[in-house]
DNA sequence: AGGTATAAATAAGTTATACTTATTCCAGTG
DNA sequence: CACTGGAATAAGTATAACTTATTTATACCT
């Protein structure tokens, strides 16, 4: 024998107006499967909870302690269920986005956009490198993820959303700036500042090269693309990076852009979650806006 | 479709193990049963509390959010079954007693030991006189009274513990004072200090005296036996009182008892509750306590 | 790749539970 | 003393909570 919600709901009516047959009517009930509800309940809990002395019903002591913890029972019952629904909008909850380290760079602009939009919804932004985000999406730990193009043994529903041209950079006083359409082999004797392994930027590039059979004679490897871009401002050599992360830089004049033969290379960021995850509404929303935003920028 | 604090329990189970298989073994339960629950729950409250990737199960935010809420509820079903449970015993609980106002002079004393015995039992003594009690009776007020003999159209179910003697009293220089066997027709030019109608006193001095005939000359009416007892002392007149209210008194030799023919009345206290109460085991222990010391006393 | 093991979902059938209607019982009331 | 209002009881029915048997899906393992 054990209680029931149910059996509290109708306990709580009774005990409410001291009556059965007034407590049946108020849940549309009979008066005898009110009768039945309480007896249950005070054959569980191994005491009378209500007393009929003449005709009428009082409650017992056993009764006023069972009413008081009916009661917050039941409203917890009641700001659960607005809590539920509270999460089937879309201006509220919780949304765990994930960003390979490149990403970042546009990531916190198209954030800004979206908690405008959505100023209730409560983001947490983690920002590693494309294998520390696998195994995050591993965890099932963000909702969503911005990165490279992904892997295909992994189970991500992802889509293309914008442009990700990765290009060379050098400081601007490096011999080969002003020159046009270069060929990678006049780059054998120079030296390659690149990411960490893991990183989607590096595997792009070796990629790259492979392609074109190309080889450098010396690579200097290093984590973060701010660290990068500051190796390459210092003049320790060349990299290949997101346009995105080095926009400011070129404007400025701190870094050139090299004019490779065959670059930029052209890839595309991504927005994914792992297949078979239930999106909430937040998550769907913001996924949609991401892709709009893409296809806005690339019109733009 | 509601929730159920079966479908809480299992999800609670479900949550703690993040797989439906070792729930149902937790649970003894089928797996399926476990699904069902899990399924039912999530319908009720329209959203997944669980999504399973790959071959784990991880909990969304709404299963977080419902969790929290689950487990106060059954926390507090717990703690309504663990004050259940203290109720079914002796020494817990409250105890509403109701006495007629010449009882309290022993009644305290009666408390104090019963208190002594079960110290964390919360009493309420509540002093009225008779026809005021039984007023408090009909509402279901008080769990025990001590009265006179109840009245027989009321539901009562009440046992005599004590011998009630009803003495006449007055002050020690009265005339009469010294006197043997007085009759009552001595006491024609007498004048009466009675206690308000509604009293047992009262109504038993007016039934001594219908039965023997008599009819004093005059009578003053006061409320409490503490007045009556301060009237006859400043010597207003005589009185008929319990024999309990004056002990005092009569030790200090501040009042003297005459000794009147046919008298004392004899009349027994009784405990008493509304037939058909449901005595929680506190109640029912200080009847006995009453009964018990009652006939202790008798033979003292 | 293909086979195996593990875990959840689904289907079908059974038992228990939550209801119903009809009736009885009980206490206060005219 | 019949009458009324209100709870208890009885019997029958629909729904919910389970079971066993089976299917489906995914990770794991050569």
């Amino acid at each position: 024998m054990h209680i029931t919600i149910r059996q509290l709901q109708v306990f709580e009516a009774v005990a409410r107006q001291l009556s059965y047959t007034r407590a049946a009517e108020e849940l549309h009930l009979t008066q005898p499967a009110v009768s039945m509800q309480i007896k249950q309940l005070e054959s569980s809990v191994g005491l009378s909870l209500f007393e009929q002395l003449g005709k009428r019903v009082f409650m017992t002591q056993a009764g006023e302690t069972m009413l008081r913890h009916a009661e917050t029972i039941m409203r917890h019952l009641g700001t659960a269920r607005e809590e539920m629904d509270e999460l089937k909008g879309v201006d509220s909850g919780r949304l765990r986005i994930a960003v390979a380290s490149t990403v970042n760079y546009f990531a916190t602009r198209l954030l800004a956009t979206f908690t405008r939009l959505h100023p209730s919804v409560q983001i947490t932004l983690d920002v590693t490198n494309r294998e520390a985000l696998l195994q995050k999406l591993e965890d099932n730990q963000p909702d969503i993820v911005l990165m490279g193009k992904p892997p295909k043994g992994l189970d991500l529903d992802a889509d293309d959303f914008m442009d990700n041209p990765l290009i060379m950079i050098a400081r601007p006083d490096h011999s080969l700036s002003k020159h046009r359409s270069i060929a990678l082999k006049e780059l054998t004797e120079e030296t390659f500042v690149v990411r960490e392994s893991g990183s989607g930027t590096r595997i792009a590039m070796e990629r790259f090269f492979d392609q074109k059979s190309f080889a450098p004679s010396a690579t200097i490897e290093m984590t973060g693309n701010e660290t990068i871009k500051q190796s390459v401002e210092a003049g320790l050599g060349l990299a290949i990076v997101s346009v995105h992360t080095v926009e400011l830089e070129l404007a400025l004049e701190r870094l050139s852009r090299l004019d490779i033969r065959g670059m930029p290379i052209m890839r595309r960021w991504y927005v994914g979650h792992r297949r078979g995850k239930r999106l909430s509404p937040t998550a769907q929303a913001f996924r949609q806006f991401v892709l709009d935003e893409g296809t806005r920028q690339a019109v733009a």
